[in-house]
This record gives structure tokens, sequence and C-alpha cells, in this order.
DNA sequence: ACTTACGGTAAGCAAATACTTACCATTAAT
DNA sequence: ATTAATGGTAAGTATTTGCTTACCGTAAGT
């Protein structure tokens, strides 16, 4: 599974799309992610957890709390993933567009 | 749900991406997006109806087929979320490091 | 030392969702 | 006209995955 798919994967869902978001604030301690949220504070863990190994979000730790943050690097793969894969898929059509020219051309002599 | 939402959620599913991917090299019909693909071709429809629905693929028909088509809209907007998302952390944090600095200031008076 | 706060993991359950088979409508081919 | 091919939808099943409760370890406060 590449670095981009476990990126999509991991946003695909609404609750850590929503802790995604709360990170944006600032970073923040699991209790202070929790608060608000309609899940239980485990369910929150499990959930930091996917987002961690999508390289969205790094661990630091505080004494007795862990502090996440956001993490350029699978933002970073994802816009890039997007960025080159409409890239390729223009030269693609536009390859494509020339050989039916051509095509044409061929057949109409 | 947003526009993007709909579109990370859509692409969260590895089939899904599977067929979004197909449709990177050329606009298809349903029948060759299915060749390939370890599913069925009701569940290849079924995806593309999340997927259109996200705005990531377009729907033309020609005569009895149904050619698929990927779309930008879709795509711009995930990576629109992405960029400003990103921004606006930057944003979030330069603020926040410098209330920080403010506050220390204040406490070393 | 004892208690409270923080938070990760495990096991089991519940809900969501991906998949299949069956069916139907429309268009193309013979 | 009949038959093939294309593909969407429905109903039911199965798998996935998100959630909860229970538990444990570590750090901080009193």
């Amino acid at each position: 599974m590449s670095a981009s798919s476990k990126a999509f994967n991991a946003l695909g869902d609404p609750t850590r799309r929503a802790i995604f978001e709360k990170l944006q604030e600032r970073p923040l301690a699991v209790v202070d992610i929790s608060a608000g949220l309609p899940v239980s504070r485990p369910a929150v863990s499990q959930h930091l957890k996917v987002l961690k190994e999508a390289k969205l979000i790094t661990l630091r730790t505080d004494g007795n709390k862990n502090i996440y943050e956001l993490n350029r690097e699978g933002i970073l793969a994802m816009r890039n993933y997007l960025d080159k894969f409409w890239d390729d898929a223009l030269a693609n059509f536009k390859t494509l567009a020339e050989n039916t020219e051509k095509e044409n051309n061929t057949a109409n002599k």
C-alpha cells in the first residue's frame, strides 16, 4: 500500500477527518482531541493510529501527554499524487487524441 | 457533505482507486473497466456511481455503452482542500507561536 | 505512598459497506 | 425478428471497520 493510498484511506472516514481538522488549529493531546467528538477516547486512539501510519500526523510525548500534530509529509504525498495524476491524465488524453487523428487521416486516404 | 468529503470518501476504497486509476489511461466503457478487476460487473457499477457522485468521473453515453471519464472538478476540489488546509495550518501555527512568545515575555517581566 | 489523569491495546459487538446473484431495459448485431 | 452485448438496480449476504467496555502501564499531583 503506497503512502498516498494509506492517506486516502485514512481521510475516507468522517471521524478521522474531524480529528485531522481539529489538529489544523494546533497540536493537541489525546484528551483534547477527544473532547467534543461523539466517540469514546479509545476510538480516538485507534483513529490516531491510522492517521499516524498514513503519515498525516506525528506523535510527540510530553510527560504523560501524547501530543499529536499535523505531518506535512502525508499531506504533500496526497497533493503530489493528485497533481501528477491529473498531469498524466492530460498527457494520456493528448496522445490518445493524436492517435485517433492519425487513424482518421489514414482511413480517409 | 462537502465536495471534497465525498471525494475523500470515494477514494478511500481500494477498488474505487483502481477504477479511478484505470480511467487515467483513457475514457472507458463499463465492461472495459470491469475487465481485470477482481469484482463482478455490478460491483463496478456501484463503485462508478459513488465516484460520479463525488464528481471524480463523468458519464457519457455512446449507443449501448456508458463511457466513464475523469472529472477535473472533484480532483481539483481535493487539491484545493489540501492546499488551503496546509496554508491555514501554517497560519494557525504562526500566530500560535507568536502568542506563546508574548506570554513568555510578559511572564519574564 | 496513594490517587488521579493520561492514553494505548484487546476482545467482542454493532453498524456500515462491499459484494454476489438475479433481474430488467436498451441498443447492436445477425 | 431473434439473439448478443451492455449495464443499471434490487435484495440479500458477507466482510470490514468503527465503536464500546475492560484492562493495564506510566506520569503527575497531593
